[in-house]
DNA sequence: TTGATCTGATAAATCGTTTTATCAAAACCA
DNA sequence: TGGTTTTGATAAAACGATTTATCAGATCAA
């Protein structure tokens, strides 16, 4: 059951190899094949139901029509629902998507790279970890378009699509503030990647311009990765020694284990807790009562990654860098 | 900035290339090359970071490390969960995985198939869409492993794997009358995939048993792929036209798209109407009251599948073929 | 001593494309 | 007419690995 080759077909069209191949490429006219040949050789091919290799056709090239794409976590529904409008994007263009999830370790993503590399894809979409810098800068060296998104990676001159991070936590604690709560707690991550240190930086602000005191007290970090029972138990520790009228939480898993904590004791959002969490989940919006988010505009980064990375892939000199900030939204939801 | 080839670590070296490439390949012993030869060339390969390309890898020897995964919809959480566990078992094996969403399309899983072919993947784990059977075929035919999972196609001889929604279905539908309900509803899909149809007949089937009247006002068939506001109001509609004291939600998409609709209308989820989802979800655990779910084992779905693969894969002659059925079970958060 | 086996290594074919260089014949031009 | 350009097509090199066949010299067995 071998697959047919471009050979098998240049021999049942008795013409050469570099015919066909011109006619697949659509370099005929250009190469001035004549009419009955592209003919005669297109009906072959569609009779035999003949693909290309492109494999061989990637080893010719040096690219592969493919974009990979480094996230974080493919099963975080941000992450998730991002991917799929980047694929769907891509893929109307001519492009496949592969992705993969770094789970925010240092060392996958440097393998993921690399495995990328050696499959030549044409360019990168990375959700990145610090420290693979280096990495990111030898992709750039090698001319492949690199977008990072979800977080920037100071240090690294490249291009980049987020949200506006700092502001919309800023803008959730004035929110809160202006609802009368003073003691605002953050449930965050202990990962330091530049949006959750936005985050970190867009509650302290507020904070601070609307005179309330910081207690680091309220602030807690969650080792990423950690089973969610403790990061329950964490959170109902939290509250259990401070008192607290409003929290934030910095992702939406964050929130939902949040959420749980805040079921098994004895607190009702509503008056006496107001809540808000950053990435909008349908859980959100079933919640009894809702649950005000911090909406990204999902659609609006997608749609950026995938025209930032198209412009530099059929653009032959290298543009400039681009570094989109786009906001994001707090919908309430009280 | 050309990326080292195996040619200039021969060159380094002093060896050739065939040298050089049994070493990376592990064959150093075998084709007895020596000590210090071995030596020497790994030596230069760590010092200059060299990375064999795998597309010339692939190309000359057929098969590329990779196992291609076909889902309905990546950023449905069953899907993209299970997609993540089998990853990273893939992963530790040394096998990476690039997947893809048909959206329940005929002609985008063709699309994909002929892509993942054309890129010479070891392996397809597909959750499959009816059409493309002989698709499917081909594949088998060409001796690579098939391992369908979610939902199985009548036809195709190949590996299964997947829960058992006839029983789960069955069960759930018998505990709503065993607490007494009498009316029940099933929203479910209307793309007719062995998965969707086995819930159906589970549903039937226990009302049968326990000699309640089948009455098809009580199952709304949504159509894939609908506006959510759409399916919201048409769930609506059911509940208006009809005496309604229990429903089962053959997806989990659609059980949220249906909380949302009680949630408009004035039902109160407890007493007058008890409530499944299949497929369980975060927002099920949080909602106010709890919402029981079908839960399937993702776990042990994943390690199937990549067992099935792996055994497959190191399996120089054609294995029986497999129907793993792992029962899928009801969690009651009544 | 001679033929056989082992050791250590390599040259060259191959995978399936794309692309460059080349060519013969026809058409054009002055 | 003879030189130049156009037309229509192809042969062969290249991409970067793996693998088969081959080889010279050393070792061994009888």
């Amino acid at each position: 059951m071998k697959s047919l080759s471009i050979k098998d077909i240049a021999l049942k069209a008795n013409v050469s190899i570099t015919t066909v191949s011109f006619i697949i490429n659509g370099k005929a006219k250009e190469k001035s094949i004549s009419e009955a040949v592209i003919k005669k050789v297109e009906k072959i091919i569609i009779e035999s139901g003949y693909k290309p290799n492109q494999i061989a056709r990637s080893l010719r090239t040096g690219n592969s029509n493919i974009i990979g794409l480094i996230v974080e976590d493919i099963s975080n529904s941000f992450f998730s629902k991002v991917a799929r409008l980047i694929e769907d994007k891509a893929y109307k263009k001519g492009y496949k998507i592969i992705y993969s999830s770094t789970e925010n370790s240092v060392e996958k993503a440097k393998e993921l790279i690399n495995m990328f590399k050696s499959r030549k894809v044409d360019a990168y979409i990375i959700s990145p970890v610090a420290g693979i810098e280096d990495d990111i800068k030898l992709l750039l060296n090698d001319n492949k378009p690199v977008i990072l998104f979800d977080r920037n990676l100071p240090g690294v001159d490249t291009n980049y699509v987020g949200a506006n991070h700092f502001t919309a936590t800023y803008q959730s604690i004035e929110s809160f503030i202006k609802e009368g709560k003073k003691n605002i707690a953050l449930v965050t991550t202990d990962v330091s990647v530049q949006q959750i240190i936005e985050r970190f930086d867009g509650y302290k602000q507020a904070l601070t311009d609307f005179k309330l005191p910081y207690n680091e007290n309220l602030v807690l970090k969650i080792p990423f990765g950690q089973a969610e029972e403790e990061t329950i138990s964490n959170i109902k520790e939290l509250f259990k020694n401070n008192k607290i009228d409003a929290v934030l939480f910095a992702t939406n898993y964050l929130a939902i284990s949040g959420l749980k904590a805040v079921k098994q004791i004895n607190k009702t959002i509503g008056k006496d807790l107001s809540v808000i969490a950053y990435d909008d989940h349908e859980a959100f919006e079933l919640h009894t009562p809702l649950i005000s988010a911090v909406q990204q505009p999902l659609e609006e980064i997608a749609e950026t990654v995938i025209k930032l990375i198209l412009n530099q892939l059929s653009s032959k000199t290298k543009l400039a860098n681009q570094q989109v900030i786009i906001p994001a939204k707090l919908i309430s939801r009280n």
